[in-house]
RNA sequence: GCCGACAUAGCUCAGCGGUAGAGCAGCUGUUUCGUAAACAGCAGGUCCUCGGUUCAAAUCCGAGUGUCGGCUCCA
């Protein structure tokens, strides 16, 4: 990977457009830059020009830092008041300016105590501390203080390790897209400077596509979604919390069952723990120390409960209720388990970042001759479950962390038998080392949804001691001898809250026909033909499909529009025609006018459609 | 939690010191219609909450609550 950077960087700095990258300094120091191509030189020299800007219009700015980012770029700054959106448009009007211009950008190396006296005397004060910091690297590595470099376009300069474009002239068409905190360094103790975000593109039409993709996924938004399906509200009774509406609530049983299924096929076990849990039980897990901010704790006399923020510790008094044998293991149990996370006021949002949720939880108690076909096992269910939304997961493999507990010859064998187990099942992950939990080497899942968007969702986490050694698990051997089990933590949806907003954008609302909250609308054309749609009705409600009478006195096309808006996969538009042959055609979503059939087969053939559980 | 913005009818939003508005949805009536919006009428609001300024506050100021954009993509 770093190879792969550093040719990058090289291959941007032979592109006659940039400016030379700096020919010393670490591959490293390159990267950092985020600097990896034109488009992101040109990003970067975007910041540049905004704070050329933001100079010009707040005299006595200070400056933070101004890099590339995916999409865009920002620049923070510390300025005498708060931004407004007329702010933003002054400073764009400004930049134009800047870049019809067409200032060169030039580099210039000042030895590092130069370039600190200057950035000291214009009151540049994070700008010192940025090469403080550089000079104290250079220390640390017992090298001396490096050579800085300056870039300068115009009246403005800037310490930057470049690269960037020739000249503020070829910068192409830009939008700044908003304000926003953030602390210095991101350290909630530093001050908080206000960012601006912007985009830049090469052509006209990369912008426009850009902003189309920022409207659409505004469109797709759940929340906004949620609402207008009515499949859950959020109130301030509850911040952080789902009010789930019938349609919101069947889609979740539609995804609860359909998983139900799989672990009843796969050999789970379902049960179900309390949610109100003495915090003698967190102490004992460790939660306690680490976790107890984020836990909504509750007094009952004299003693001190929380609301659990996971599951997995009370699963093992479930596995300890009896001796357990090594004839037992595997034993896999699921647990449908409602959590509360007291997580910060200010980072809720809509369905993905919630304090109440439900995951499809499973702890899996197995022996270690066991593990590796578990996990064989695990990565097809993840596979299976994602095809029925079309979703193709992609997997990581995050291996032993520096500060981690239990026995190392167990986290070699872990890691071992997980990459064997990703052989054996034929499945292409991405090795993240060092990156597991404390306790636990993990796999994790991620898709790219329908406008490219990158979840992480699904986990699967090898315990091989906070579990069985903090809760003394053990099984009797063939020789009579007490084993410790190894626990695997898994999760396939993860949060069905999150998961649930990630397949409203996904889809954008038009869900796939099995997990559809309503199936089909049959629409009567007048009211002498509302006795047999509801007859119709019936024939399909027996085959287990969700279907709804459209039985208002509104007009065919308007009951068609309506159903359209609310997505129904199906509407079956009835009249004299269909009730005398006792067939209908259905029309889909997507317009399509399909044949006349008889209300039997058409119900049977819709039902078959639905328990395939296919993704379109 | 912190910074900024926002909070008006069920929904989307206008009004921004002088008696609360529109479209859609709802209700009532007329219409009974062939594949994406029939017509008319009616009803609907502690303008988020509390406090302040003012002759007068949805509008200005302060506090609170909630929502939204962000807060480790480090020259």
């Amino acid at each position: 990977m770093r190879e792969a950077g550093q040719a990058m960087v090289e291959q941007a700095g032979a592109d006659e457009e940039l400016l030379e990258a700096p020919a010393r300094g670490s591959a490293d120091e390159l990267l950092d830059a985020g600097a990896h191509d034109a488009l992101d030189a040109m990003r970067h020299s975007a910041a540049h020009v905004m704070a050329e800007a933001v100079l010009d219009l707040f005299p006595g700015a200070k400056l933070g830092i101004g890099p590339a980012i995916a999409d865009g770029f920002y620049y923070d700054f510390d300025l005498p008041r708060p931004l407004t959106p007329d702010d933003l448009e002054s400073i764009e009007a400004r930049m134009r300016e800047s870049i019809a211009a067409g200032h060169p950008f030039v580099r210039k190396e000042i030895p590092l105590d130069e370039a600190r006296a200057v950035a000291e005397g214009q009151g540049q004060t994070y700008k010192v501390e940025i090469l403080d910091d550089l000079a104290r690297r250079a220390a640390e590595a017992g090298e001396p203080p490096p050579v800085t470099s300056f870039y300068e376009h115009g009246p403005f300069s800037d310490l930057c390790k470049g690269p960037h474009v020739a000249s503020t002239g070829k910068i192409g068409p830009l939008k700044l897209l908003s304000v926003a905190g953030a602390y210095w360094r991101g350290d909630e103790k530093r001050p908080m400077l206000q960012r601006i975000y912007g985009t830049v593109w090469e052509t006209d039409a990369d912008l426009e596509r850009y902003l189309w993709r920022r409207a659409e996924a505004k469109k797709r938004d759940h929340r906004r979604l949620g609402v207008q399906l009515d499949l859950f509200s959020f109130h301030d009774v509850s911040p952080g919390s789902a009010f789930w509406h019938p349609k919101g609530q069947t889609i979740w049983r539609t995804l609860e069952s359909a998983m139900r299924e799989l672990q009843l096929r796969r050999g789970y076990q379902e049960v179900s723990t309390p949610i109100v849990v003495s915090e003698r039980l967190w102490r004992q897990s460790g939660h306690w120390d680490l976790y107890r901010d984020n836990m909504f704790l509750v007094e009952s006399e004299g003693q001190t409960f929380s609301l659990k923020p996971m599951n997995c510790p009370e699963s093992t008094f479930i596995y300890r209720s009896r001796l357990r044998s090594y004839r037992d293991l595997p034993l896999r149990f699921n647990e449908y388990g409602r959590l509360h996370r007291n997580e910060r006021s200010g980072t809720l949002s809509g369905l993905t970042r919630v304090r109440q949720f439900i995951q499809d939880d499973a702890h899996i108690y197995v022996r270690p001759d066991q593990l590796a076909d578990e996990i064989v096992a695990l990565l097809g269910e993840v596979r299976e479950a994602y095809g029925w939304f079309g979703l193709k997961p992609r997997f990581s493999f995050a291996t032993k962390p520096d500060k981690a507990i239990g026995d190392p010859a167990l986290w070699e064998r872990a890691e071992r038998l997980t990459i064997e187990a990703f052989a054996a099942a034929d499945i292409s992950y991405e090795l993240k080392p060092k990156d597991g939990t404390f306790y636990a080497p993990k796999i994790d899942i991620y898709i790219d949804d329908a406008l490219g968007r990158e979840w992480q969702m699904a986990t699967i986490q090898i315990d091989l001691t906070m579990l069985p050694e903090r809760f003394d698990l053990t099984y009797i051997d063939e020789h009579g001898t007490e084993q410790r089990p190894i626990a695997i933590h898994r999760a396939i949806y993860g949060s069905l809250e999150r998961f649930i907003g990630i397949l409203v954008e996904h889809f954008a609302g038009a869900f796939p026909l099995w997990m559809a909250p309503v199936q089909a609308v049959i629409i009567p054309i007048a009211d002498r033909h509302l006795e047999a749609a509801r007859e119709l009705a019936a024939v399909m409600r027996v085959r287990g499909l969700r279907v709804e009478v459209d039985a208002s006195d509104g007009r065919m096309q308007n009951k068609i529009r309506l159903a359209q808006e609310q997505k129904v996969p199906y509407m079956m538009v009835l009249g004299d025609r269909e009730i005398e042959a006792r067939t209908a055609s259905p029309r889909t979503r997507a317009g399509e006018q399909q044949p006349a059939d008889g209300w039997e087969d058409l119900a049977a053939r819709l039902a078959a459609e639905s328990s395939a559980r296919r993704p379109d």
